[in-house]
DNA sequence: TTGAAAGCGCTAACAG
DNA sequence: CTGTTAGCGCTTTCAA
């Protein structure tokens, strides 16, 4: 099949090439007639606009990319949905990349996108990434840093407020009367984890009553939840917390699990709060209580900031914005301690 | 920051255009002296190639896009990073969009990849696709289909062999003592299920001594297991199953718990094995025997095959690729029900 | 409302 | 080994 351009299309059609670009940028430019007839060549010959030359005539792209370090995590896939959504509405286009979170591939898409000449960026990264993002900035390519919140006032980031989320699990379980509470997560390293551990210990403090052990995990996995609840399931009765909170869903879930399998009453004699509100906390034999993150929003409000800063030349008024998580309360920490005792 | 492209590097370089364009596309043809310096001039004024101009000279792109149902489903995400690191070795990049499944926008990612000039496509799909890969097919871009075995020869294809797997998992249970089987899935429309279901199918009547019944159900959720599983634990005793194969490991999972809440021992009085292998399979409070498809070879087979597609011009002798799952034994099936009794 | 023509930045063919 | 140059297909003045 011999490549149709909109040469062909003019020709099929009876009008020149200025005619079909204008029914294809202006519509409304064209007379009723010749809109029909050059749609008709189009259909018949199976015109497909070339892309690289229109970019190239205009000199920027309508497409926005989204690099994310772990495509399959659902935070990252809901996130990205929004983000479509609202991007859709203003006219562009999302392609998506996996960097793994490995260094070499954030910047072979990083440079892969700017050769592209995408319109922004959206980028969620576990490494320091601001100072690499500001090159590109200063290249013309603006970004939005995507779960974390940016140092820089010219960096724009969309973020969540984890001390907040860390606070709001630690009063949820010394609310309904727990006392001794422990904070299974780590490395410390990781900001969201220190995040999520300040907040309870906030929360700790400001009780008065409580206290918080903090058990330091190196990864934060199912399995790591199992090995914790075998450490814990092995101390005296007397010497186990009374709650958990975790930094993430997963290793609540295995703390579930091998706590239960211990015989130990997940809600009743420990309850446990996990943190992401993972599809699978709901289904967990205990269904398990945790922080959620607002992640619908959360894509719109990335692709706002992009558009607000492909649309400003300055620095934003408000680069950096930051969601709340909120609390669903299951089995796992539903029931309250001193109603029990009663 | 004035933009710049090859004219600037050229003159700050002290050479002409034709020499920084071979410079960066066939560096062994220029003088190292003269390299040195474009190299110098680019690091200097930071020159990033415009792919636009580049694409529309060549008349062709060097990027692969990869349509998917769903990027949140790890059997994509383990597909996707088999893909890229294959076509990487081969020069090409890799983009992602998500589909959600949905035609339409199916039918806009497919537009918009051939409006970009993308060199080959990858799409997984749930919906009839192939008329429309046909269609652009025809238009010079070529497609594998990935994850459902195609009808044409004409459209290559990646898949697995559900119907082996099924087989797999009946022969297991059967040779492991079990004789009352059931199988959990649906909706029989879904090629997929259907296929599992088959494949136990032939190694029960095979076996001359099992018996099969098949509860459908309408979604294949961790709930999905809940629900069949209290109808399960609500029957006598002697009208349960003595071992079950669901259409997936959700299913296999949600079964688990409840059955295990009911007092039944996985394992011992009922068997499980699912189906996908998924994380959380590995990690279930009885770990979760599953049938295991080869993901990583599967997503390099994908883009092997779009490769020898792009390089043929003819129809490809063996368009089809079948890949066969395996069984992975764990402890919701290890114990063998004769040992059991002796 | 329509047509003619310039040129976006780059690559490769060709000449030197 | 290096420089000159003709377009790739499209959009958009500008003129009619």
């Amino acid at each position: 099949m011999a490549r149709v351009g909109i040469r062909e299309v003019a020709a099929y059609a009876g009008v020149s090439m200025g005619t079909v670009s204008h029914f294809l940028n202006h519509p409304d430019r064209v007379s009723a007639q010749k809109a029909d007839r050059i749609q008709q060549a189009i259909d018949q010959l199976g015109f497909v606009r070339n892309n690289a030359a229109r970019q190239l005539r205009l000199g920027h792209s309508t497409t926005i990319a989204y690099i994310a370090p772990d495509v399959s995590n659902p935070f990252f896939s809901t996130l990205a949905e929004g983000a479509e959504e609202r991007a859709a509405e203003a006219g562009y286009s999302v392609f998506l990349a996996n960097s793994k979170g490995e260094r070499h591939r954030e910047d072979s898409y990083l440079a892969l996108f700017q050769e592209y000449g995408v319109r922004g960026l959206l980028v969620g990264s576990p490494l320091p990434i601001e100072d690499r993002l500001q090159a590109i900035r200063r290249h013309g390519t603006p970004s939005v840093l995507v779960g974390r919140r940016a140092g820089s006032e010219l960096q724009p980031s969309v973020s969540i407020d984890d001390v907040l989320g860390g606070r709001l699990a630690a009063e949820h379980l010394i609310k309904t009367g727990r006392r001794r509470i422990a904070f299974v997560g780590g490395p410390i390293s990781v900001q969201q984890v220190s995040d999520r551990l300040q907040g309870a210990s906030v929360a700790v403090r400001e009780s008065g009553t409580a206290t918080l052990e903090v058990i330091d995990v190196g990864t934060r996995l199912i399995a790591t939840g199992h090995e914790v609840g075998a450490a814990i399931a092995a101390r005296p009765r007397t010497a186990r917390p009374t709650a958990i909170f975790t930094a993430n869903d997963l290793i609540a879930i295995g703390l579930a699990q091998t706590l239960s399998t211990s015989g130990i009453d997940i809600g009743a004699d420990i309850a446990i709060v996990g943190y992401d509100n993972i599809e699978y906390a709901e289904n967990a034999i205990v269904p398990l209580s945790s922080i959620r993150p607002p992640h619908e929003e959360f894509g719109r409000a990335a692709i706002d900031l992009l558009l607000e800063t492909i649309d400003s030349d300055g620095p934003l008024a408000e680069p950096h914005r930051v969601f709340a998580p909120e609390l669903v309360i299951r089995a796992s920490s539903a029931k309250s301690r001193t109603r029990r005792r009663s």
